[in-house]
DNA sequence: GCCGGGTATGTCACATCCGACATATACTCT
DNA sequence: AGAGTATATGTCGGATGTGACATACCCGGC
């Protein structure tokens, strides 16, 4: 998500397990990765079967329709936060939130 | 948790509804928020089940013992993005951020 | 062919979030 | 009481995310 990420681990070596950790790393950001993935799909999903247009989710969100476009592609420049935002506004209820999550698997 | 929504909400009235997009607008907030309580109080419990200071937590983030901190004490200034990369840096594994959702109820 | 609604992509000024640091409080040892 | 460790809170410069706009790319009537 970051390409700066990669700058700050090279700078200050870290005390043990170095691979280890980095490993562990990772894999965080390929789990948060794929949340969002599976989150995103969520969103496209409900705001269509709401029959929704992108401008339309737009509005609810009080955002614009390119910003829904780029949730909906999962680019790199939306944030967690605004996803599950953009999932409620669609009409997704807090049990639809968790379903997605569920979906990680 | 944005302070500036109430100036964006007053700004260009919305087509239709009012009070219940108003509505809709405050559940969802009211949602995002208590999602993010439950995830917060998942970092802590992972954190102290496993045994790790908030400094520890810290260099596994590659962030600041503050930062935990107000991470864990749901401070305005932190996303959902953050919060979550907390708790699988915590050692939480995917099923465990789905258990956390689940918690919403 | 060319509209028109829907979607995608790039850019930018401005808002928000971030890590880091300083500092404060609290609790436990000795 | 003083030292050590853990946590909380405030601030700040720089990194990242945001809405808005322009514009391009579809398709399905016309």
């Amino acid at each position: 998500m970051k390409i700066s990420k990669v700058k700050r681990l090279r700078a200050a070596g870290w005390k043990a397990g170095s691979a280890a950790e980095f490993l562990g790393l990772s894999e965080t950001e390929a789990a948060l990765v794929e949340l969002k993935l599976a989150l995103v799909a969520a969103v496209r999903a409900t705001r269509q079967k709401r029959g929704l247009s992108q401008t339309d989710l737009a509005q609810r969100l009080r955002s614009s329709q390119s910003r829904v476009a780029k949730i909906e592609a999962a680019d790199a420049s939306v944030s967690l936060d605004l996803i599950v935002r953009a999932l409620l506004a669609a009409g997704a209820s807090r049990k639809d939130v968790q379903k997605a999550f569920v979906a990680i698997e």
